[in-house]
DNA sequence: ACCTGAACACCGTTCAAGT
DNA sequence: ACCTGAACACCGTTCAAGT
Protein backbone atom coordinates (compact mmCIF):
# COMPACT_ATOMS: atom_id res chain seq x y z
CA UNK A 1 0.00 0.00 0.00
CA UNK A 2 1.36 3.67 -0.70
CA UNK A 3 1.93 5.89 1.77
CA UNK A 4 -0.79 8.39 -0.14
CA UNK A 5 0.81 11.48 0.70
CA UNK A 6 -1.27 12.85 -1.63
CA UNK A 7 2.15 14.60 -2.72
CA UNK A 8 3.17 15.44 -6.46
CA UNK A 9 4.80 17.98 -8.16
CA UNK A 10 2.20 20.80 -8.39
CA UNK A 11 1.39 20.04 -5.03
CA UNK A 12 4.74 20.85 -3.84
CA UNK A 13 5.78 23.37 -5.83
CA UNK A 14 2.22 25.37 -4.80
CA UNK A 15 3.52 24.88 -1.09
CA UNK A 16 6.66 26.27 -2.10
CA UNK A 17 4.94 29.32 -3.30
CA UNK A 18 3.42 30.06 -0.78
CA UNK A 19 6.37 29.71 1.55
CA UNK A 20 8.32 32.05 -0.90
CA UNK A 21 6.11 34.59 -0.64
CA UNK A 22 6.44 34.51 2.93
CA UNK A 23 9.84 33.93 3.53
CA UNK A 24 11.61 34.95 0.46
CA UNK A 25 14.11 32.39 -1.75
CA UNK A 26 17.06 32.04 1.40
CA UNK A 27 13.83 31.32 3.51
CA UNK A 28 12.58 28.37 1.26
CA UNK A 29 14.42 25.61 2.91
CA UNK A 30 13.77 21.47 1.27
CA UNK A 31 13.35 20.88 5.21
CA UNK A 32 11.11 23.76 6.04
CA UNK A 33 8.74 22.76 3.04
CA UNK A 34 8.99 18.92 4.35
CA UNK A 35 7.78 19.77 7.76
CA UNK A 36 5.05 21.74 6.29
CA UNK A 37 3.74 18.84 3.91
CA UNK A 38 4.25 16.99 6.95
CA UNK A 39 6.52 14.50 4.88
CA UNK A 40 10.22 13.63 5.34
CA UNK A 41 12.67 15.77 3.31
CA UNK A 42 13.74 13.37 1.57
CA UNK A 43 10.45 12.64 0.20
CA UNK A 44 10.83 15.89 -2.11
CA UNK A 45 13.50 13.99 -4.15
CA UNK A 46 11.23 12.13 -5.61
CA UNK A 47 10.10 14.62 -7.37
CA UNK A 48 12.42 17.12 -7.75
CA UNK A 49 16.53 16.33 -8.88
CA UNK A 50 17.75 19.43 -6.34
CA UNK A 51 16.83 22.61 -4.88
CA UNK A 52 17.26 24.16 -8.22
CA UNK A 53 14.67 21.99 -9.88
CA UNK A 54 12.06 23.01 -7.32
CA UNK A 55 12.65 27.09 -7.10
CA UNK A 56 12.24 26.46 -11.29
CA UNK A 57 8.95 25.07 -10.80
CA UNK A 58 7.54 27.61 -8.52
CA UNK A 59 9.24 30.24 -10.99
CA UNK A 60 6.70 28.59 -14.12
CA UNK A 61 3.76 29.00 -11.78
CA UNK A 62 4.38 32.74 -11.42
CA UNK A 63 4.54 32.82 -15.04
CA UNK A 64 1.38 31.09 -15.53
CA UNK A 65 -0.67 33.27 -13.06
CA UNK A 66 0.02 36.80 -15.54
CA UNK A 67 -3.53 37.37 -17.12
CA UNK A 68 -3.74 37.04 -20.37
CA UNK A 69 -5.82 40.39 -22.12
CA UNK A 70 -9.16 39.31 -23.81
CA UNK A 71 -9.73 39.96 -27.39
CA UNK A 72 -11.20 43.41 -28.83
CA UNK A 73 -7.96 45.70 -28.58
CA UNK A 74 -5.78 46.81 -31.14
CA UNK A 75 -2.40 45.30 -31.13
CA UNK A 76 -0.77 48.05 -29.19
CA UNK A 77 -3.34 48.19 -26.46
CA UNK A 78 -3.01 44.36 -26.06
CA UNK A 79 0.77 44.84 -25.94
CA UNK A 80 0.07 47.38 -22.76
CA UNK A 81 -2.33 45.44 -20.74
CA UNK A 82 -0.25 42.09 -21.31
CA UNK A 83 2.65 44.43 -20.02
CA UNK A 84 0.85 45.34 -17.47
CA UNK A 85 -0.27 41.67 -16.13
CA UNK A 86 2.99 40.87 -15.91
CA UNK A 87 4.25 43.85 -13.92
CA UNK A 88 0.90 42.81 -11.59
CA UNK A 89 1.96 39.59 -11.46
CA UNK A 90 5.69 40.47 -9.82
CA UNK A 91 4.14 42.77 -7.40
CA UNK A 92 1.65 39.92 -6.19
CA UNK A 93 4.97 37.59 -5.89
CA UNK A 94 7.43 40.47 -5.11
CA UNK A 95 10.13 37.78 -3.82
CA UNK A 96 9.70 35.90 -7.20
CA UNK A 97 11.95 38.15 -8.77
CA UNK A 98 15.23 36.35 -8.15
CA UNK A 99 13.75 33.11 -9.66
CA UNK A 100 12.31 35.00 -12.69
CA UNK A 101 15.55 36.45 -13.42
CA UNK A 102 17.02 32.99 -12.96
CA UNK A 103 14.53 30.90 -14.83
CA UNK A 104 12.87 31.46 -18.10
CA UNK A 105 9.08 30.45 -18.79
CA UNK A 106 9.73 26.90 -19.96
CA UNK A 107 6.32 25.26 -19.44
CA UNK A 108 3.58 25.63 -21.76
CA UNK A 109 1.40 27.59 -19.21
CA UNK A 110 4.12 29.63 -18.64
CA UNK A 111 4.87 30.86 -21.97
CA UNK A 112 0.91 31.36 -22.54
CA UNK A 113 1.89 35.20 -21.87
CA UNK A 114 5.07 34.86 -24.09
CA UNK A 115 2.61 33.81 -26.86
CA UNK A 116 0.00 36.18 -26.40
CA UNK A 117 2.56 38.65 -26.63
CA UNK A 118 4.24 37.13 -29.62
CA UNK A 119 0.76 37.70 -31.14
CA UNK A 120 0.14 40.88 -30.50
CA UNK A 121 2.93 42.32 -32.36
CA UNK A 122 3.02 39.90 -35.63
CA UNK A 123 -1.25 41.17 -35.54
CA UNK A 124 0.62 44.60 -35.76
CA UNK A 125 1.88 43.34 -38.48
CA UNK A 126 5.46 42.62 -37.82
CA UNK A 127 7.57 40.52 -39.34
CA UNK A 128 8.36 37.18 -37.43
CA UNK A 129 12.08 38.41 -37.21
CA UNK A 130 11.39 41.99 -36.11
CA UNK A 131 8.80 40.75 -33.44
CA UNK A 132 11.81 38.82 -31.48
CA UNK A 133 13.03 42.05 -31.29
CA UNK A 134 10.58 43.91 -30.27
CA UNK A 135 9.26 41.52 -27.59
CA UNK A 136 12.49 41.65 -26.32
CA UNK A 137 13.06 45.08 -25.79
CA UNK A 138 9.49 45.10 -23.71
CA UNK A 139 10.48 41.98 -21.71
CA UNK A 140 13.76 43.74 -20.87
CA UNK A 141 11.72 46.79 -20.13
CA UNK A 142 8.96 45.33 -17.83
CA UNK A 143 11.23 42.98 -15.41
CA UNK A 144 13.74 46.02 -15.25
CA UNK A 145 11.00 48.28 -14.13
CA UNK A 146 9.68 45.17 -11.75
CA UNK A 147 13.18 44.81 -10.64
CA UNK A 148 13.60 48.55 -9.62
CA UNK A 149 9.91 48.93 -8.21
CA UNK A 150 10.66 45.61 -6.16
CA UNK A 151 14.55 46.53 -4.89
CA UNK A 152 13.28 50.12 -4.17
CA UNK A 153 16.10 51.01 -6.30
CA UNK A 154 15.14 54.61 -6.62
CA UNK A 155 12.71 54.86 -3.48
CA UNK A 156 15.03 57.25 -0.48
CA UNK A 157 17.85 58.89 -1.24
CA UNK A 158 21.25 57.93 -0.98
CA UNK A 159 22.14 57.95 2.00
CA UNK A 160 25.82 56.82 3.10
CA UNK A 161 26.08 54.91 6.42
CA UNK A 162 27.90 57.92 7.64
CA UNK A 163 25.87 60.90 8.54
CA UNK A 164 28.23 63.46 8.41
CA UNK A 165 29.58 62.36 5.11
CA UNK A 166 26.15 63.65 3.98
CA UNK A 167 27.53 67.01 3.05
CA UNK A 168 30.37 65.18 1.40
CA UNK A 169 28.26 63.39 -1.11
CA UNK A 170 25.92 66.55 -1.87
CA UNK A 171 29.21 68.72 -2.92
CA UNK A 172 30.68 65.27 -4.69
CA UNK A 173 27.46 64.61 -6.70
CA UNK A 174 25.33 67.68 -7.42
CA UNK A 175 23.47 65.88 -9.84
CA UNK A 176 22.32 63.15 -7.52
CA UNK A 177 21.45 65.87 -4.63
CA UNK A 178 19.61 68.25 -6.97
CA UNK A 179 17.63 64.99 -8.90
CA UNK A 180 16.83 62.48 -5.77
CA UNK A 181 13.92 64.48 -4.03
CA UNK A 182 12.05 63.72 -6.67
CA UNK A 183 12.09 60.32 -7.08
CA UNK A 184 10.44 59.67 -3.71
CA UNK A 185 7.65 61.01 -4.85
CA UNK A 186 6.89 59.00 -8.58
CA UNK A 187 3.54 56.67 -8.77
CA UNK A 188 5.48 53.59 -9.72
CA UNK A 189 2.54 52.53 -12.40
CA UNK A 190 2.37 56.15 -13.53
CA UNK A 191 6.17 55.80 -14.45
CA UNK A 192 5.54 51.89 -15.43
CA UNK A 193 3.47 53.71 -17.91
CA UNK A 194 5.54 56.37 -19.04
CA UNK A 195 8.78 54.45 -19.72
CA UNK A 196 5.81 51.65 -21.61
CA UNK A 197 4.27 53.81 -23.61
CA UNK A 198 7.38 55.31 -25.31
CA UNK A 199 8.89 51.57 -26.34
CA UNK A 200 5.83 51.36 -27.59
CA UNK A 201 5.23 53.90 -29.83
CA UNK A 202 8.78 53.84 -31.03
CA UNK A 203 8.65 49.76 -31.69
CA UNK A 204 5.15 50.22 -33.40
CA UNK A 205 6.16 53.54 -34.96
CA UNK A 206 9.36 52.14 -36.77
CA UNK A 207 7.69 49.30 -38.14
CA UNK A 208 4.61 51.18 -39.70
CA UNK A 209 6.84 53.47 -42.04
CA UNK B 1 51.13 44.53 18.75
CA UNK B 2 48.31 44.43 16.59
CA UNK B 3 48.05 41.09 14.69
CA UNK B 4 49.04 42.94 11.25
CA UNK B 5 46.84 41.00 9.08
CA UNK B 6 46.03 43.43 6.58
CA UNK B 7 42.68 43.47 6.96
CA UNK B 8 39.83 46.28 6.28
CA UNK B 9 36.40 46.72 4.38
CA UNK B 10 38.13 47.51 1.31
CA UNK B 11 40.81 44.68 1.25
CA UNK B 12 37.68 41.71 2.10
CA UNK B 13 35.09 43.57 -0.37
CA UNK B 14 37.94 43.36 -2.98
CA UNK B 15 38.22 39.71 -2.35
CA UNK B 16 35.04 38.65 -2.03
CA UNK B 17 34.73 40.52 -5.59
CA UNK B 18 37.16 37.67 -7.27
CA UNK B 19 35.03 34.44 -5.42
CA UNK B 20 31.87 36.16 -6.49
CA UNK B 21 32.74 36.27 -9.98
CA UNK B 22 33.93 32.71 -10.00
CA UNK B 23 31.61 30.82 -7.77
CA UNK B 24 28.31 33.06 -7.56
CA UNK B 25 26.78 34.26 -4.68
CA UNK B 26 25.81 31.35 -3.61
CA UNK B 27 29.52 30.16 -3.26
CA UNK B 28 30.20 33.26 -1.69
CA UNK B 29 30.18 31.70 1.69
CA UNK B 30 32.09 33.78 4.95
CA UNK B 31 33.92 30.69 5.42
CA UNK B 32 35.43 29.68 1.91
CA UNK B 33 36.82 33.88 2.16
CA UNK B 34 38.50 33.66 5.47
CA UNK B 35 40.57 31.02 4.24
CA UNK B 36 41.26 32.62 0.99
CA UNK B 37 42.43 35.72 3.29
CA UNK B 38 44.36 33.37 5.50
CA UNK B 39 41.93 34.61 8.81
CA UNK B 40 39.41 33.28 11.22
CA UNK B 41 35.77 33.47 9.57
CA UNK B 42 35.21 35.74 12.99
CA UNK B 43 37.56 37.88 11.39
CA UNK B 44 35.60 39.77 8.90
CA UNK B 45 32.37 40.42 11.78
CA UNK B 46 34.98 42.99 13.01
CA UNK B 47 34.50 44.86 9.55
CA UNK B 48 30.99 43.71 8.29
CA UNK B 49 28.16 42.73 10.56
CA UNK B 50 26.67 40.15 8.52
CA UNK B 51 26.87 38.61 5.33
CA UNK B 52 24.60 40.93 3.93
CA UNK B 53 26.51 43.96 4.69
CA UNK B 54 29.90 42.50 3.10
CA UNK B 55 27.41 41.61 -0.21
CA UNK B 56 26.57 45.35 -0.75
CA UNK B 57 29.81 46.33 -0.36
CA UNK B 58 30.51 43.77 -3.05
CA UNK B 59 27.42 45.69 -4.93
CA UNK B 60 29.08 48.67 -4.36
CA UNK B 61 32.96 48.10 -5.97
CA UNK B 62 30.49 47.06 -8.72
CA UNK B 63 29.13 49.97 -9.12
CA UNK B 64 32.18 51.90 -8.89
CA UNK B 65 33.68 50.39 -11.75
CA UNK B 66 31.18 51.99 -14.22
CA UNK B 67 33.57 54.00 -16.70
CA UNK B 68 32.30 57.77 -17.03
CA UNK B 69 32.07 59.34 -20.48
CA UNK B 70 34.43 61.75 -21.25
CA UNK B 71 33.00 65.39 -22.27
CA UNK B 72 32.73 66.56 -25.73
CA UNK B 73 29.62 64.78 -26.44
CA UNK B 74 26.10 66.00 -26.46
CA UNK B 75 23.91 64.70 -23.73
CA UNK B 76 22.19 62.31 -26.09
CA UNK B 77 25.26 60.85 -26.81
CA UNK B 78 26.51 61.30 -22.94
CA UNK B 79 23.53 58.85 -21.79
CA UNK B 80 24.45 56.36 -24.68
CA UNK B 81 27.77 55.59 -23.81
CA UNK B 82 26.97 55.82 -20.31
CA UNK B 83 24.49 52.75 -20.66
CA UNK B 84 26.92 51.09 -22.42
CA UNK B 85 29.48 51.35 -19.73
CA UNK B 86 26.74 50.03 -16.84
CA UNK B 87 25.80 47.18 -19.61
CA UNK B 88 29.37 46.60 -19.77
CA UNK B 89 30.01 46.47 -16.09
CA UNK B 90 27.25 43.86 -15.57
CA UNK B 91 28.81 41.75 -18.50
CA UNK B 92 31.98 41.42 -16.17
CA UNK B 93 30.65 40.59 -13.26
CA UNK B 94 27.47 38.63 -14.83
CA UNK B 95 27.30 37.01 -11.17
CA UNK B 96 26.93 40.23 -9.67
CA UNK B 97 23.40 40.69 -11.45
CA UNK B 98 21.06 39.20 -7.95
CA UNK B 99 23.58 41.98 -5.75
CA UNK B 100 22.89 44.58 -8.38
CA UNK B 101 19.22 44.04 -7.90
CA UNK B 102 19.13 43.83 -4.22
CA UNK B 103 21.54 46.82 -3.15
CA UNK B 104 21.09 50.35 -4.45
CA UNK B 105 24.16 52.35 -4.95
CA UNK B 106 24.77 54.15 -1.98
CA UNK B 107 28.42 55.33 -1.24
CA UNK B 108 29.92 58.09 -3.00
CA UNK B 109 31.79 55.84 -5.91
CA UNK B 110 28.92 53.93 -6.59
CA UNK B 111 27.00 56.87 -7.03
CA UNK B 112 29.54 58.42 -9.51
CA UNK B 113 27.27 57.46 -12.61
CA UNK B 114 24.03 58.05 -11.70
CA UNK B 115 25.28 61.36 -10.75
CA UNK B 116 26.75 61.79 -14.50
CA UNK B 117 23.19 60.43 -15.96
CA UNK B 118 21.43 63.02 -14.15
CA UNK B 119 24.13 65.73 -15.11
CA UNK B 120 23.38 64.63 -18.71
CA UNK B 121 19.54 64.77 -18.58
CA UNK B 122 19.90 68.11 -17.06
CA UNK B 123 22.02 69.40 -19.25
CA UNK B 124 19.27 68.30 -22.12
CA UNK B 125 17.22 71.00 -20.98
CA UNK B 126 14.89 68.60 -19.24
CA UNK B 127 13.81 69.82 -15.80
CA UNK B 128 14.93 67.71 -12.35
CA UNK B 129 11.50 66.21 -11.62
CA UNK B 130 11.58 65.09 -15.06
CA UNK B 131 14.80 64.11 -15.00
CA UNK B 132 14.08 61.40 -12.09
CA UNK B 133 11.77 60.07 -14.55
CA UNK B 134 13.57 60.26 -17.31
CA UNK B 135 17.17 58.41 -15.69
CA UNK B 136 14.69 55.96 -14.36
CA UNK B 137 13.12 54.58 -17.14
CA UNK B 138 16.76 54.32 -18.60
CA UNK B 139 17.72 52.56 -15.75
CA UNK B 140 15.13 50.13 -15.88
CA UNK B 141 15.40 49.16 -19.37
CA UNK B 142 19.38 49.00 -18.83
CA UNK B 143 18.91 46.85 -15.84
CA UNK B 144 16.26 45.03 -17.38
CA UNK B 145 18.33 44.01 -20.57
CA UNK B 146 21.18 42.81 -18.82
CA UNK B 147 19.28 40.52 -16.58
CA UNK B 148 17.79 39.24 -19.59
CA UNK B 149 21.30 38.63 -21.05
CA UNK B 150 23.03 37.33 -18.44
CA UNK B 151 20.42 34.44 -17.90
CA UNK B 152 19.65 34.00 -21.59
CA UNK B 153 15.81 34.47 -21.44
CA UNK B 154 15.40 34.52 -24.89
CA UNK B 155 18.51 32.20 -25.56
CA UNK B 156 17.40 29.32 -26.53
CA UNK B 157 13.78 28.28 -28.43
CA UNK B 158 12.07 26.96 -24.64
CA UNK B 159 12.61 23.19 -24.23
CA UNK B 160 10.21 20.94 -22.38
CA UNK B 161 11.25 18.51 -20.05
CA UNK B 162 9.34 16.22 -22.07
CA UNK B 163 10.66 15.77 -25.64
CA UNK B 164 7.26 14.30 -26.53
CA UNK B 165 5.73 17.31 -25.96
CA UNK B 166 7.50 19.82 -28.17
CA UNK B 167 4.80 18.94 -30.53
CA UNK B 168 2.09 19.91 -28.29
CA UNK B 169 3.63 22.90 -27.44
CA UNK B 170 4.31 24.11 -31.31
CA UNK B 171 0.27 23.41 -31.25
CA UNK B 172 -0.57 25.31 -28.45
CA UNK B 173 1.76 28.28 -28.67
CA UNK B 174 1.86 28.68 -32.40
CA UNK B 175 3.51 32.37 -31.69
CA UNK B 176 6.12 31.31 -29.71
CA UNK B 177 6.96 28.39 -32.52
CA UNK B 178 6.72 30.59 -35.26
CA UNK B 179 8.73 34.01 -33.04
CA UNK B 180 11.31 31.54 -31.34
CA UNK B 181 13.68 30.37 -33.90
CA UNK B 182 14.42 34.29 -34.43
CA UNK B 183 16.05 34.60 -30.80
CA UNK B 184 19.12 33.09 -31.03
CA UNK B 185 20.67 34.28 -33.57
CA UNK B 186 19.79 38.39 -32.21
CA UNK B 187 23.25 40.00 -31.00
CA UNK B 188 22.75 41.10 -27.88
CA UNK B 189 24.74 44.89 -27.90
CA UNK B 190 23.04 45.53 -31.34
CA UNK B 191 19.38 44.55 -29.38
CA UNK B 192 20.60 46.99 -26.25
CA UNK B 193 21.06 49.80 -28.81
CA UNK B 194 17.90 48.84 -30.71
CA UNK B 195 15.46 49.66 -27.35
CA UNK B 196 18.03 51.92 -26.20
CA UNK B 197 17.99 54.47 -29.17
CA UNK B 198 13.89 54.44 -28.64
CA UNK B 199 13.63 55.16 -25.16
CA UNK B 200 16.65 57.73 -25.25
CA UNK B 201 14.66 59.43 -28.30
CA UNK B 202 11.12 59.20 -26.99
CA UNK B 203 12.48 60.67 -23.76
CA UNK B 204 14.64 63.44 -25.64
CA UNK B 205 11.73 64.77 -27.95
CA UNK B 206 8.90 64.43 -25.67
CA UNK B 207 10.83 67.48 -23.53
CA UNK B 208 12.29 69.36 -26.99
CA UNK B 209 9.26 70.29 -27.97
C1' DA C 1 7.55 3.57 -7.01
C1' DC C 2 7.53 6.12 -3.11
C1' DC C 3 8.98 7.20 1.39
C1' DT C 4 12.07 7.17 5.71
C1' DG C 5 16.09 8.15 9.15
C1' DA C 6 20.78 8.56 9.79
C1' DA C 7 24.82 10.54 8.22
C1' DC C 8 28.00 13.84 5.72
C1' DA C 9 29.73 18.04 4.46
C1' DC C 10 28.69 22.21 4.55
C1' DC C 11 26.52 27.04 6.14
C1' DG C 12 25.99 32.00 9.20
C1' DT C 13 26.37 33.65 13.58
C1' DT C 14 26.84 33.86 19.00
C1' DC C 15 29.75 33.59 22.74
C1' DA C 16 33.63 33.59 25.77
C1' DA C 17 38.22 34.19 25.61
C1' DG C 18 42.67 35.85 24.21
C1' DT C 19 46.14 39.91 22.76
C1' DA D 1 40.45 47.18 18.83
C1' DC D 2 41.12 43.15 16.58
C1' DC D 3 41.36 38.34 16.26
C1' DT D 4 40.56 33.29 17.65
C1' DG D 5 38.25 28.50 18.47
C1' DA D 6 34.43 26.13 20.02
C1' DA D 7 29.67 25.71 19.83
C1' DC D 8 24.79 26.22 18.08
C1' DA D 9 21.28 26.00 14.93
C1' DC D 10 20.65 25.51 10.70
C1' DC D 11 21.37 23.96 5.45
C1' DG D 12 21.25 20.45 0.76
C1' DT D 13 22.15 15.99 -0.50
C1' DT D 14 23.89 10.84 -0.39
C1' DC D 15 23.08 6.44 1.14
C1' DA D 16 21.09 2.22 2.77
C1' DA D 17 16.95 0.56 4.08
C1' DG D 18 12.05 -0.06 4.33
C1' DT D 19 7.05 -0.81 2.02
Amino acid sequence: MPKRTGLNEEAIARRALVMLDEEGVDGLSMRKLATALDVSVMALYSYFTDRGALLDAVAQLVYAEVELPGPGAGPREQLRRLMHAVRRVLHTHPRSLPLVTRYPPRTTAALAFVDAGYRAVLEAGVSPAEAARCYRALAAYSIGTASVEVTGYFERPPAPNDPASAAAIARALPAVAEVSPFLAGLDDEAEFDYGLDLVLDGLLNRHHD
